[in-house]
DNA sequence: GGGGTTGTTGCGAAAAGTTGCAATAGCAAA
DNA sequence: TTTGCTATTGCAACTTTTCGCAACAACCCC
């Protein structure tokens, strides 16, 4: 949150990119959001604050955060999310049945990250998994199929 | 391909759907295509058959698909490719930096399956998975980073 | 502080994708 | 073959996302 605000900025400048205040205000709005937000939800925000915020901008910056490995952009559950990278990342596990999403930890992804490495010479970069499937509460509520 | 154009469509029968000429003119669509394709790629070519084919209904049948697992959706390179589900499911590493994109077997994802599976109770259904990283060619040309 | 370079933005329009609803047409049953 | 039920389609309007381009403004250098 803050904590990350000033490295962030300094990111994009060391980067070589210009720190705009549309990407200081779009920064800070997913930061105040906490978690997953949608384009939609970060414009609706952003344009409270500041109104003159083009909504193309909006697409434009959540993309350039995404460039820079500052956020992620994923498909869950049919809408599209943008979150703000954290120390840790992490992914999900998401039922197909009752859309309920947890969180699970990088480490689970080990051994397919060496798999790929060995057989293929890949460097696996996984930012923001999303793993489909059903949950527990829904097998024991639905155990056809 | 045209081998499983049977079963496909009986399939759609056995659930309870409807065989509508229109499901049939996409599902040989996306089969000629073969591999991957975008909404638009098909809707394109099923307008060429049958013009009067609607887009939202394109759309609608391809989701319809996916949901009887007949077809996958997925986001790679920042397309949304669709892709019959053959006997062998398989997944994908692309590289974030050429775009180069390869296959790989189901057997990759057993390890983390069985971590949801143990940690979680959480059965995962991998269909078309993409794992984000850098291939072997473009880490030797940029060994950076 | 002022000036030049060029990465970014706002804007308008197009493209992509979604939705509600009335008309159509599968398909099962008579 | 005909009939009835209702899942599915076409249509049109709508929302979401992308794009080209001219105007703007970070940032570097003096
Ligand atoms: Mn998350
Ligand atoms: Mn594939
Ligand atoms: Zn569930
Ligand atoms: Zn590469």
């Amino acid at each position: 949150m803050t904590h990350y605000r000033l490295n962030y900025l300094n990111l994009i400048r060391e980067m070589g990119y210009r720190l705009t205040p549309q990407r200081q205000i779009i920064l800070d709005t997913i930061c105040e959001q906490g978690g997953h937000a949608t384009a939609r939800e970060v414009y609706e925000r952003v344009r409270q604050k500041t109104p003159s915020i083009n909504r193309a901008t909006v697409y434009r910056v959540l993309d350039f955060f995404c460039e820079l490995n500052l956020a992620t952009k994923t498909e869950l559950n049919g809408r599209t999310l943008y979150e703000i990278v954290g120390e840790e990342p992490h992914h999900h596990i998401v039922c197909n049945q009752c859309g309920q999403a947890a969180v699970v930890p990088d480490e689970y992804f080990n051994e397919l990250t060496a798999h790929v490495w060995q057989q293929h010479g890949f460097k696996a970069e996984l930012k923001h998994m999303v793993i489909a499937g059903v949950c527990r509460h829904c097998q024991t509520l639905n155990p056809n199929t």
